[in-house]
DNA sequence: TGTGGGAGGTCAAACGTTTGACTTGATGGG
DNA sequence: CCCATCAAGTCAAACGTTTGACCTCCCACA
């Protein structure tokens, strides 16, 4: 019954009219000269036969995919669930698709290799490891890439968070409360956001006129942060506060805090990086920066939209970065 | 430099072979005889100009996109991660690229359109809504589709888990660790995951010979969770023990308990359908019902990968359920 | 000496769009 | 009356693969 896939050809045929004219009315073509009537007859063919343009063909003609892709490292972190929701809104009022996969390493060699040549227009790398030879593959294809979140020796094109200002943001709302013993629970070292929100954090404290507490370094995990915050605890005098890179890393500190029995905030306050819904449900409500998360993703795929062929991007977005009091932070005891 | 694309013409042009014994080669078309030596100077032709074959084209040729789609409701709710991950490695095992999104609603039929004809293989809808609408489209444009986790009477084929087994081994925990007034937290009634799960709630506590406790629905958020929990234990003699069915709602359940006063698990034991790395996070670590949801994605794309014209598939998922007890379950009090 | 058959390929027609170039008939200006 | 212009389309060549049909040797066998 169904039996063929209704092509121009059908419409033009039921239109009376060549296909080319079917082609040039459906993509709005401003050079095409029709009369209103034969545009109706078009448009209703083409709505009687409920045709919709195969999208293979249109590619090979075209060169062009209509599809970006967008690579996370993990898609359980839902810090990339902002992102991607921006990407896809943004991707969907360009009129493209946008391919979301998680796939790291030699997983997303492998990726590629499927996607090909010309499956996809461009591609978003957010959070993704130095992965010089899927780089060097990307621009052999001649595939448009940025990076998001992440500046990396070679990106010619990045666009970031002002990571920096959130970091400043945290601490300052930690000294306001009166915490002078304040520590910082960093990211790794390899993680571009992990080295400015550091040094957003050593800023502060300079401008507050206070000395660097313990810095300790840790994976963006719950069981890094954990771990990590166990070890700033033992110190003899500990602090009385935290700032805390990453959300990830702040529910395992929580924890940590916790078994260690230190009460938060009477004893210890905590403020991470990123809002998440969830943080108002950790035990305490964990008070975070909440970054443009979702701007990033748009403003990725709108950079890739309009990308000139040797073009250079390096953008810090500007958006809204606004700290959301839980009640993980409280003056210090005493 | 990088001037026109590399295709087969170059290819054979190099072999000195026609191009059809180079897209021979490169599909291993079964029924070809070549020399040996030929075959290497394809291949080495094919090495030397770094040749990968156009997706459009061949999809153009072919009728078939080599992709998969995966549509979710939300990238924020880490329950999806894990079927996400699944059906990616699925996906590139059979050399499909997954694309995987999240709109809904009026998003999807947008998304579906830009998806246009034949761009994609086969479609899994993870937890939909009823679309009847969009059921139809894809009916139509002749796509197949799978639904995961979720039967609708439209829908001729479904992968589900084994939900109501996953709600007696919480139930019999519960009746083990000495319960008898044990309450359920049920998910929303439009949701086919959560009718199966208080199915298996009812069936347990007949089978132990208890009464069915008080059962409130709320949808499958944090929110919802709290605002149930808190009816729940607003009643004049409160369950010492409460099945949720998602771990989503029993994560604000937690906040509603620890609001309320109930210390967990002293007074009140918690278990929840679905664990996730954040359950031990929890305050306290909340125990889980471990379910194959990364299986179930895998299977779905295995399954869209073989299906014939007109094969309904109506599977429950045999994988390992399994009770993940942390701190949040213990004996009653008393 | 013819012929059947296999090895090792070649040929060319699709697949469904897009798009620059071209046609046709009518109108208007000089 | 003739040429230019314009409106309203038409024509056909790509885009890069895949694939059934075909071709051309050469050898073995009767």
């Amino acid at each position: 019954m169904k039996a063929t896939r209704v092509t121009l050809a059908h419409v033009a045929a039921m239109a009376k009219v060549d296909r080319a004219v079917v082609s040039r009315v459906i993509n709005n073509d401003p050079t095409l000269n029709i009369r209103p009537e034969t545009r109706e007859r078009v448009l209703r063919a083409v709505a009687a036969l409920g045709y919709r343009p195969n999208a293979a063909a249109r590619s090979l003609r075209t060169a062009r995919a209509h599809m970006f892709g967008l690579f996370i490292p993990d898609f359980a972190n839902p810090v990339y669930a902002e992102i991607i929701k921006g990407a896809e809104a943004a991707a969907a009022s360009l009129g493209y698709v946008l391919v979301t996969g998680s796939a790291t390493g030699a997983g997303l060699k492998g990726y590629m290799d499927q996607l090909g040549q010309g499956r996809i227009d461009g591609l978003l790398l957010a959070g993704a490891e130095e992965e010089s030879e899927l780089t060097e593959q990307l621009d052999r294809a001649a595939v448009p890439w940025i990076m998001l979140n992440r500046r990396i020796p070679s990106a010619r094109r990045y666009v970031i968070l002002d990571d920096e200002r959130a970091a400043r943001l945290a601490v300052e709302h930690l000294v306001g409360l009166g915490h002078r013993r304040i520590a910082h629970l960093a990211g790794p070292a390899t993680a571009d956001t992990a080295t400015r929100r550091s040094a957003g954090y050593s800023a502060a404290m300079r401008d507050a006129g206070l000395p660097d507490g313990p810095v300790v370094q840790a994976d963006y995990t719950p069981a890094g942060g954990a771990a990590a915050m166990a070890e700033i605890l033992a110190a003899p005098e500990p602090p009385t506060a935290v700032f805390v890179a990453n959300v990830a890393s702040a529910i395992g500190a929580l924890e940590a805090a916790r078994a260690a029995g230190f009460d938060i905030p009477a004893r210890l306050s905590m403020v991470a990086v990123h809002d998440l819904d969830l943080a108002s449900y950790l035990y305490p409500p964990l008070t975070t920066v909440r970054m443009p998360l979702e701007e990033l993703g748009r403003r990725g795929v709108a950079l890739l939209g309009s990308l000139k062929p040797d073009e250079t991007v390096e953008e810090i977005l500007d958006g809204p970065i606004q700290l959301i009091p839980r009640a993980s932070t409280a003056p210090p005891p005493g």
